[in-house]
DNA sequence: TCATTTACGGTACGGACCGTACCCTAAGTG
DNA sequence: CACTTAGGGTACGGTCCGTACCGTAAATGA
């Protein structure tokens, strides 16, 4: 399973081209992300196991960067959006996908690509979660769920409002070293920080 | 001013050891880190820089990381406390700072060290601002005399809740690669979650 | 004063990667 | 069945890390 090229050794060896090979070279770098992780992530190695030479891999990217991130996308899946009835819980319930997320060994490559892109935003925009609305649209279904309940005010919604339980929680990460946030720091979060802010609140003077 | 070594070349060519060599080393990391970023600092040309050789680094420093990370500490200034008289034009005037700061070439180069640093927390802890409380303590006393002006609910004056504006900030620079935060960020950052999250708030059911 | 130990300086090297270049050949194309 | 395009094999230059070795200046102490 491991550093088997793609080409089957002895038999016919079709030569594969175009989107055949793209796809093989793709899978070969997400799995060369999933087990070394991105500074793991040789091209040398990545056109050794797609069963092809490097190439053909700077025939279709620019550099070993934009090969992590094209190959992070096919390993990034998409969020469940929780529906527990209640507020605290669909929020609880976000951050412990998130704490996942991010002390998963994805968490660590997508820290790793961040910080490779080294703030240039046009590979960031490429990389699912920086996305920005999209990041924010399971925190804002839920809060709408919460605002028709009557558990939220209306003017939470709003994507910097929205999101800053997760923000918060992915400053863990980035500072902290933590592997991964104990869950005290979810509900704190969540408790103290959150539902608060999101929650009706008073009109405030001056 | 650049690249040349620190002994006079014709002089009598004292030789240095210990503290001397070893600041010498540290102002030349300094600098190759503020003209060149992280990336940019080689261990080559800060032993060049400080005429000396890699040796002595590597005597001292088990690894380049580890080197900046010493070098960056040199760099680092401590924030000005700002006392506008209310809690609005204070929580501005950090986040201002704040901005200023991670737009700096300082800021990128925190940045690199912090992604080198792949959450490795016991290099983590060596640069100031991650030392959590330090970097929450000009919150807290800003806050606090928010507190003793009746502006700000006691509660308040918990690190996690102190420092959501400048979490909210610092992603801003890590998700998007912004050079600078324009200023309506920071408002809207204060406007829309800060103060209403510190402000006196009334106890919330269930 | 002089032998001994310690720490620097000079230099070379192995090793890992990146990214590029060349040349040959299989796969598509008309 | 030429002809063009895209892969594959391979080698190379370049950069940088971290280590090793060796001669010598600086501290140490008898």
């Amino acid at each position: 399973m491991a550093g088997d090229p793609m080409r089957r050794p002895g038999a016919g060896q079709t030569r594969r081209r175009g989107a055949a090979l793209e796809e093989a070279i793709l899978r070969a770098a997400a799995d060369e992300l999933t087990e070394s992780g991105y500074g793991g992530m040789t091209i040398d190695k990545v056109a050794a196991r797609a069963g092809t030479n490097k190439n053909a891999i700077y025939r279709r990217w620019p550099n070993r960067l934009a090969l992590g991130i094209a190959a992070y996308r096919q390993l990034s899946t998409t969020v469940p959006i929780p529906d527990t009835g209640e507020l605290r819980g669909d929020v609880l319930e976000l951050l412990r996908g998130a704490n996942r997320h991010w002390s998963s060994p994805l968490g660590a490559i997508l820290r790793d690509l961040v910080a490779a892109a080294g703030g240039a935003s046009e590979l960031l925009a490429q990389l699912p979660e920086q996305s920005g609305d999209a990041a924010a649209a399971p925190w804002l279904t839920v809060l709408g769920r919460a605002v028709a309940r009557g558990e939220a005010s209306p003017e939470a919604l709003h994507p910097r409002v929205a999101t800053v339980a997760v923000v918060l929680l992915r400053n863990e990460f980035v500072m902290r070293g933590a592997p991964t946030a104990p869950d005290d720091v979810l509900v704190e979060i969540a408790d103290e920080v959150y539902l608060p802010l999101v929650r009706k609140r008073a009109t405030t003077p001056g």
